[in-house]
DNA sequence: AAAAATTTGGGTATAAATACCCAGTTCTCA
DNA sequence: TGAGAACTGGGTATTTATACCCAAATTTTT
């Protein structure tokens, strides 16, 4: 456990942070904004969830500010597998999207904290330093959402993966694309679109094409 | 015109850039990115485009980041206004999202580049030294666009803009509602909801409430 | 080779959205 | 105060999506 390793001076003097985002420029100017400040160190930066994974055994980031909306590895899957392997580490959340869905989904899942991506550096600051000496970070949106914790059925986040073929028709149905236009597209069935949405919306838990959009967007499937 | 004025040694010698971003780390992060290579000058930031527009002629950039995805005014409107107010200043703007009809929207509207956002500084520096030698930046995105100019049958962008009323049913249609549950939210008649979502998809010329969502994200009308 | 998941196709029924048409009331702004 | 926009409500019909049932062929994994 790490809280029982001895450390350097040098490596407790300041909390140790690492940042996961797959907009660079984003990662870069946190990353340096953090370090303006003395009592916080950036000691890792990964393009995604899984490139995250792997680094935080050697870093050992005390806090990790994480992007919700990353492709390949996205931010719920992210914090429960860190929530599994680094029970210890304290996860602040960063959405570019106020969804109620989303922060409480993230809550269940381990996070310690949930901010907006449109937001201030001494927000982050102040983020950071909550968990670091509360545990957790509670805002406006985060009270919000934790009040209606119970009101929302939600699914296990990471049961149902999307498969290629699921991934390719929602990205064609966020083109505005109706199901016999997918069929004639990808030559097949329609009765074969409707099963595949079907299964989508049963997978990701959501009412109908709204939220599978949403969903979408959320999780970086399209491009 | 700004080119036949006197402009002293230090403002001629680097690119004076301008940037545009709801979201104040990015644009923290681009502005100091960009101020560690010596031929480019941030010399201004703002917090969408009605603020930038009250700076450009103070400001007198030469090239101004625009983000595609901000409130209050976004990339396309804002773009439109620029090229009618200051015409020899050029518009590179960043998404994050990879949309062709976005894309062919911007172009339409006096664009000279575009990125997305998921992108790296070299890029985007690569992006103004084309739009300042040549006048525009061409990559990928921008030709495969330019190539389905034509195809796309775009209304006027910036015609329709949407009332208070039909932002508010286009939130909750985001969040998965239904005409009969939005009706019941807004004590009105399902009839009336009817009205403003045909109302709504004419305004933003698209098919079906996936378009609308899409655009609702890209326009920053959630929250 | 066996098991599991994916992809495919179908029947049937209802619920919901879209596409046209119509118009009165209220509100805002010039 | 007069014009235009916004918000409201309705008729009618068609198109699309959703819901829940079924299962065979193929691919991937174990």
């Amino acid at each position: 456990m790490r809280k029982d390793q001895t450390r350097t001076p040098d490596r407790r003097s300041s909390i140790r942070v690492a940042i996961a985002d797959n907009q660079t420029i984003f990662r870069k100017g946190m990353s340096s904004l953090l370090n303006e400040t003395e009592t916080v160190k950036v000691v890792s930066e990964s393009n995604n969830g899984r490139e995250l994974l792997l680094k935080v055994k050697k870093e050992e980031p005390d806090v990790i500010l994480l992007d919700a909306n990353m492709p390949v590895m996205c931010g719920i899957e992210t914090t429960a597998n860190l929530k599994k392997l680094h029970p210890e580490v304290k996860v602040l959340v960063l959405s570019a999207f106020n969804d109620r869905k989303q922060i409480i989904r993230l809550i269940k899942n381990g996070a310690h904290g949930f901010l907006l991506k449109d937001t201030s550096i001494e927000n982050v600051l102040e983020g950071i330093y909550a968990v670091m000496n509360n545990g957790y970070y509670l805002n406006k949106m985060m009270s919000e959402a934790m009040f209606n914790v119970n009101k929302v059925p939600l699914s296990p986040s990471s049961k149902g993966i999307l498969s290629i073929r699921e991934i390719e028709i929602i990205k064609l149905l966020s083109q505005e694309m109706k199901n016999a236009e997918i069929a004639d597209k990808l030559f097949i069935n329609i009765r074969t679109v409707h099963r595949h949405r079907e299964n989508i919306r049963i997978k990701i838990n959501v009412k109908n094409v709204s939220g599978i959009v949403m969903y979408a967007i959320k999780n970086n499937l399209l491009d």
